[in-house]
DNA sequence: GTACTTCCTTCTTCGGGAGGACAAAGTTGG
DNA sequence: CCAACTTTGTCCTCCCGAAGAAGGAAGTAC
């Protein structure tokens, strides 16, 4: 049982969290939509903005041109540039670093590509940390890091930001989260996610599945992760290790060899080399750029990169029937490389949920492409830095400013290792 | 967006209903126990029991014996016989009905065995109706309705309780939660849930479950159904029609056909016929009876029986498994017929998933057996009648006197048609 | 310029929970 | 059997958050 809305405090606090929230995810909201939106009075949502304001959170203007008769409401902005967190993504072949203001904007970014291969973790914490102090150095002198997000391309431990297993980089159990916030040395945690969990929370919040509570997110990369949102939450299970789509086993006779040891799974049937082999180009072709290239010969008419694409799309099919099946979502997006692969595909795949799934959950359901790109998994990263802003704004600032405190006495010069 | 915990009222009605519900649940808890489990302030637990006890829902006792030192704590009880729900249980091979009390109590029960074949939408509510009728008849005077629930073998439209497909009877889109609620006359309405779904729910709340909050849970009958419980709550998905597992293909290439039309569903898999197929017994067994036969046969000794739990339990196993890595479950419980076919085919399963599943997924998972036996399903529809109940008690109470009112002054003969 | 609409702001009221003080009811130990 | 200790029940006051009414402000419509 959780424990229900306790004290007045609590619901102040909750308050505050979801109208900093509506903001933060709208960029500009009036204050008498934020009234009919959290079903609050007028009278509440003045005295939570002015709460905000005086934070330094949020700013209130005049609008222009409501065109609408009365008074116009003023509204409420997210405050430009005093307030921002870091956001990392380790993908399967770059490192990137940016620096996300309030509202989501990114204002700055670094990236470094980096070999398929395996790598140290010492090297990976390396150049991301150096990339967080070079973002933070230089940024204008007032502007507070209130959080730091990380998203990894493998299994995760949510409570410690531990690496469970990172088949790209060969890692496994690696503390990951730990020494990123060590050597980024801010006195902040860092919490990692999946790419793929936090892949379907961006685009729930800021991509195609705006408003869609129920939605499946399939991210192609090497293999297929997935985040799959269930009544507007993130399904993470009891250790937080849910959604694991790409090891689904969808062919149990004759499956392709999988990473994970076992055979037949999805990711083995759809992910990059099962459809690079399909076009029987296995020679020649590899990686990201293997699938653009089959990608776009099936484009030019290839035959053989069409069938391909055919024979994924069946497989991807099963799938997605199964899911669609298991969740009944409003909304099944495709991301990372599938978002290249699906159109090609999509035929198959939707004659598979035609065939497989029961007509009450296929009624109502879209399949549709991501919306925000490669940097999906970036932007899921910077939501999870705005967590706990977002939870509890005052206790974050008050916690961020004493943080500035204490290291500002401690020592004049900056605190790059 | 949820609206917060919004005024000072909302509040109060959800302590309300999650005191009660702790007390429905457990029995009988002491208020000091209540408090530290709810969080809240000794004065505050007072006020709520004493607004419960007042209602006429809770009563308090002093404890005998408790051993400890100090003040004993009073103990906190659901009210006997003041209060019930009517449970509904439309099985494949019986209809049963049932007067439960406050705290989960089976006080009365009718239930009448019906053919497999297809039957009349009318017949079945007569029969189910009638039960109803007979079984507040029987009430001694003074103890109020406040609630009803009905599960049904079918997919269900929770907005209004019509089955969708129930391919037992043959039933497309038939109105039967409505049609129930009318012939019972109580003026209340009839929430209908999908067996497996109850089940589910009931098994986390009273069963093998209690305290887990990810669990999955499979009901075989002629088919395998399914009901999953995520972060607390059953997953539903978006029209309602979620966890649908039973049709998950799990045998793509040589897949037993399905009642859904498709092929290589896991129920066409590991459902009753594909049993008692596999024990090349279809000739003299069939239904219910037929299953328990091939595990007695089994249990003796018997090969083809044993090598036949051993097939079903193979697919099985790979349903579980891609369960576990969507998931990440504290525990999977087989009910319905499965709880008898289960530790047949355990060990299938188990190599299953040890050879499928990720290793940080299959951890900590426990897979059991149900807790609950055959009325599992009427459990869950029960406290689908107790759902208002407890999220409003108060509300629940005045609408019920309401009605008890009217009815009274309308008519003196009873309500029966 | 007047009527109308919609919103901002202030002040008061209401209600829920926390917390302290004291009484009550049990155990423990002599 | 009594005193010390522990834990809880009960009462009372305080605090705080949200609602709601009233009056003013800032737009549009005609």
């Amino acid at each position: 049982m959780t424990r229900a809305g306790r004290s007045q405090e609590e619901i102040r606090q909750r308050n505050l969290g979801a109208l900093l929230r509506h903001v933060h995810l709208a960029g500009a909201v009036s204050r008498s939509e934020l009234a009919d939106r959290m079903g609050l009075n007028r009278s509440t949502i003045l005295a939570l903005t002015a709460e905000l304001t005086s934070a330094g959170l949020v700013r209130e203007e005049l609008p222009r041109d409501t065109g609408r008769a009365g008074r116009p409401s003023l509204v409420v902005r997210p405050e430009p540039g005093r307030f921002h967190v870091l956001a990392f993504d380790v993908r399967v072949d770059r490192l990137v670093a940016a620096r996300v203001g309030l509202g989501g904007v990114v204002l700055d970014r670094r990236e470094a590509v980096r070999q398929r291969a395996g790598a140290d973790l010492e090297d990976v914490v390396g150049v991301l940390a150096g990339f967080g102090h070079d973002l933070l150095r230089r940024t204008r002198p007032g502007s507070l890091c209130v959080g730091v997000g990380a998203a990894y391309c493998g299994m995760i431990r949510p409570a410690d930001g531990t690496v469970r297993y990172g088949p790209n980089m060969g890692w496994v159990d690696q503390a990951f989260g730990t020494e990123l916030g060590r050597r980024l040395g801010l006195g902040l945690p860092v919490p990692v996610g999946n790419e793929a969990h936090l892949g379907a929370l961006a685009e729930h919040q800021r991509g195609v599945g705006i408003g869609v509570q129920n939605l499946v997110y399939l991210h192609g990369d090497v293999g297929v992760g997935g985040g799959i949102i269930v009544g507007g939450k993130l399904l993470d299970g009891d250790g937080g290790y849910g959604c694991e789509l790409g090891h689904m086993m969808v062919n149990p006779y004759d499956g392709r060899p999988c990473e994970c040891g076992s055979r037949g799974c999805l990711e083995a049937e759809v992910g990059e080399r099962a459809l690079i082999d399909a076009a029987g180009r296995s020679g020649d072709l590899s990686g990201r750029e293997g699938v653009r290239a089959v990608v776009e010969a099936a484009e030019r008419g290839d035959p053989a990169a069409r069938e391909a694409l055919h024979r994924i799309g069946d497989w991807l099919g099963i799938g997605v029937a199964n899911l669609i099946n298991l969740f009944n979502p409003g909304m099944v997006v495709f991301g990372g490389m599938l978002r290249e692969v699906y159109p090609g595909s999509a035929a198959q795949v939707l004659s598979r949920v035609e065939a497989n799934v029961l007509v009450a959950s296929r009624e109502r359901v879209r399949l549709r492409v991501s919306a925000l790109g490669d940097d999906v998994t970036l932007a899921g990263a910077a939501e999870l830095g705005f967590a706990k802003l977002l939870a509890d704004p005052l206790d974050v600032l008050a916690e961020t400013r004493a943080r500035a405190g204490t290291r500002r006495r401690r020592t004049l010069t900056p605190t790059t290792s």
